[in-house]
DNA sequence: GCATTAATTGGTC
DNA sequence: GACCAATTAATGC
């Protein structure tokens, strides 16, 4: 396996908080500090409880983050692809990160260092205003999270997770661009396998979506997006 | 091809 | 709606 550098000069990903102040003249001593990472499939690249080593960046790939719950149940709290930030709680007031992070395909991540991260942030303020933004979605998305769990059904917060992921990650030729196993998907609507099997199966029965394997594809979004309607406002 | 893992189905509490 | 068991499909080696 060679190692080679992901640069920031050629990375592709405009959404990543890195190149998007790639122009600033200080960033150039930062990003020489950063380190290159290559994940194999579902290996694990944060482990819950470790001292924190850092802010990842996906610079090609995808990763599943978790989170352990009381009964040694894992719900996933989010997912990720190209350009997105991972362990962005764990600088700060806490030295362990109080999630996991699994690289689902293989994948090549950016890590920076907590030192190297602080003195961007202390003296690039531009980087400091957009970290602040960046938090308050990701608040606001996981209070999203936290409702839907509570007031949806099972086959509700199904359907919203396959939008999500159709959302997130696109389709191309007629399948979501992302491999989750069932188990995951359940890790991430809140429920268990055999629930999220059963309604993939009845969806399918009513061609509202498609199955091949590990394949799924979304075949009638405006259906499933109705029958989720209802709670996306009486809870807004 | 065999062995391990994932998906599915049916049943119980 | 979760948990368990049995069967079947898929996948790795």
């Amino acid at each position: 396996m060679r190692k080679e550098k992901a640069e920031c000069e050629k990375c592709v990903n405009e959404n990543c908080f890195i190149k998007k102040h790639i122009h600033n003249a200080e960033m150039k001593n930062y990003i020489e500090q950063k380190h290159t990472i290559l994940c194999k499939k579902s290996q694990q690249f944060i482990i819950e409880g470790a001292p924190v080593h850092g802010l990842y960046f996906i610079y090609k790939g995808k990763a599943k983050i978790v989170k352990t719950g009381i009964n040694g149940r894992e719900q996933i709290v989010r997912l990720t692809k190209n350009g997105d930030a991972i362990g962005f709680r764990g600088f700060g007031t806490s030295k362990k990160y109080l999630i996991g992070a699994y690289a689902i395909e293989e994948s090549i991540l950016c890590n920076f260092s907590t030192e190297t991260l602080m003195k961007m942030l202390q003296n690039i303020p531009e980087i400091t205003f957009d970290l602040m933004l960046f938090y308050a979605e990701e608040l606001n998305k996981s209070e999203n999270n936290v409702r839907k769990i509570a007031h949806m059904s099972v086959r509700e917060r199904v359907i919203d997770t396959l939008l999500y992921i159709l959302r997130k990650f696109g389709q191309t030729d007629g399948y979501l661009n992302i491999e989750l196993s069932r188990k995951e998907i359940s890790d991430f609507a809140g429920t268990t396998e055999e629930q999220v099997i059963r309604v993939i199966s009845s969806l399918k029965k009513d061609a509202l979506i498609k199955a091949k394997g590990k394949q799924l594809g979304i075949l009638k979004v405006e259906k499933l997006q109705k029958e989720i309607l209802e709670h996306k406002y009486l809870f807004k």
